[in-house]
DNA sequence: CAAATAGTGTCTATAAGACATTATCAA
DNA sequence: TTGATAATGTCTTATAGACACTATTTG
């Protein structure tokens, strides 16, 4: 971004001033193991829409602690496989579900002493949206399962805080919703504007007008109209749509009304 | 929240079933040094706005790696010391200002394995913001200083990826403000909504139409009128104000047009 | 009085909500 | 044809932007 190079940052390749010495002699010396560490984590919560409801991906614990509870899927951070946060929360992703690359956005870090028994222990959660039909749990020998998503939560306790990071993420979604259009990662990639305004009223928990969505989303200008159309049974059949640019993030100008009759 | 309680999480006190006796053996026996863990750490990106600027506060680092450069405040979370994540970031502010509770909240949490010379290390950034006049910096032996904030940086690079953290940090604060009240933490307990109007048009770059401006603050419905009347040189002397409720995360229905002329 | 800043009133443009109307399909 | 759903048109309402106007102080 702003940087113009600090010239204490690097030097010309093979030579080095005294403060880059100074700095090879201390990481030489240097040893990580000094320094007591919590355990890091990362747990993912997953969301998909089918069957007119909201879904939360969950796995039943296979050992402990909290053996046989319902858990967000994740799992210990491995400084030897993962680069960084993000690739081992994409690792994890892949293993749990074989889905490549969705969205999936960083959360929030919940860290503390409390909040496993094993003691102190950081978790960096990540949401991650996708099409139902593009999902084949591989459940290592877990038992992962798809779960109805009923106010903000699954109406039953998770293990360690995960009820409560459930709800956060549940939060961001819907809140999210009303100013950007990740929702469009929860359909296929082909899907028509009544598919799409369903996903809204499903996850907003409120019907909208047919009209106004339709205005919203036409002039965010996010949508390629394809040359097919889409029956589904009765009535006129739909347009075909495909978002623009699945890499951009995009935004609505105003905000959805969560207010709205 | 949802959660009714959950068989498997705990049962009557002083009585244990199979499931819980496998726990309680499980975690005797268990030894958290096994797994390899990142070194985890938080940063702080303190905001304040004086002399017509925003400002965030940097530290010249007195240690490698990158001794003599600036960085953002922070350091290692102790697990002995720091119940949680939060309460970590509270305590660093604490210690490098002196300043009890003004807003603090997650950022983000930045981990791979090059963002330190040292490996593969974690850190969870918050940022806060407080009014320059509450400050008196403690500066621990290292040297301390507010730093003029300029686009999305302070005009030159910063110790690890902190340049980058800070750009994230001063894009949320300036997004926040359109749609949120936190910049009256910026100012002290009484202002006036001039000076609130200027610490926006500081942040956001821009000038605000005064009467729009006035509308939104008080149809938000958040100060409380005070008192006294504040003068500041020439001119009719403004209304003074405090912010009716400093826990509370309010919100404005609309954003703030970062588009206005 | 003028200058300066605080605060109000009012018109307009824009976009959302409500809802009626038209379009296109199957049976 | 009817029934169903998609798509469009139009009127109303809410709010932000623009800007003129009034209010209150100092010098």
């Amino acid at each position: 971004m702003s940087g113009q190079g600090d010239s204490t940052e690097s030097g010309p390749v093979g030579v080095m001033n005294a403060t880059e010495r100074g700095e090879a002699e201390f990481l030489r010396r240097y040893d990580a193991s000094v320094y007591e560490k919590p355990a890091f984590t990362v747990d993912l919560v997953l969301f998909t829409v089918r069957d007119e409801h909201l879904h939360a991906l969950l796995v039943q614990r296979a050992e402990h602690p909290f053996k046989g509870c319902w858990a967000l899927p994740g799992g210990f951070l491995d400084p030897r496989r993962d680069d960084s946060v993000d690739a081992c929360a994409a690792r994890k992703l892949v293993e749990e579900t074989g889905v490549r690359a969705p969205y999936l956005e960083q959360l929030k870090t919940y860290g503390s002493c409390d909040r496993d028994p094993r003691g102190w222990t950081a978790t960096t959660v990540y949401f991650a949206l996708m099409a139902s039909d593009s999902v084949r749990l591989l459940g290592n020998q877990e038992d992962a399962r798809w779960v109805r998503v009923q106010g903000d939560g699954v109406g039953f306790a998770l293990a360690f805080d995960h009820t409560r990071i459930l709800a956060d993420a549940v939060e961001r979604l819907r809140s999210k919703l009303e100013y950007t259009h990740i929702a469009v990662h929860l359909l296929p990639e082909e899907f028509t504007l009544p598919e799409l305004q369903r996903t809204y009223e499903i996850i907003l928990q409120q019907p909208l007008d047919k009209s106004s969505f339709r205005r919203r989303v036409m002039q965010a200008d996010m949508l390629e109209e394809l040359a097919g159309r889409q029956r589904d049974g009765s009535g006129r059949p739909a347009q075909l749509y495909r978002f623009r640019d699945y890499d951009r993030q995009t935004f609505f100008p105003r905000s959805i009304s969560r207010h709205a009759r």
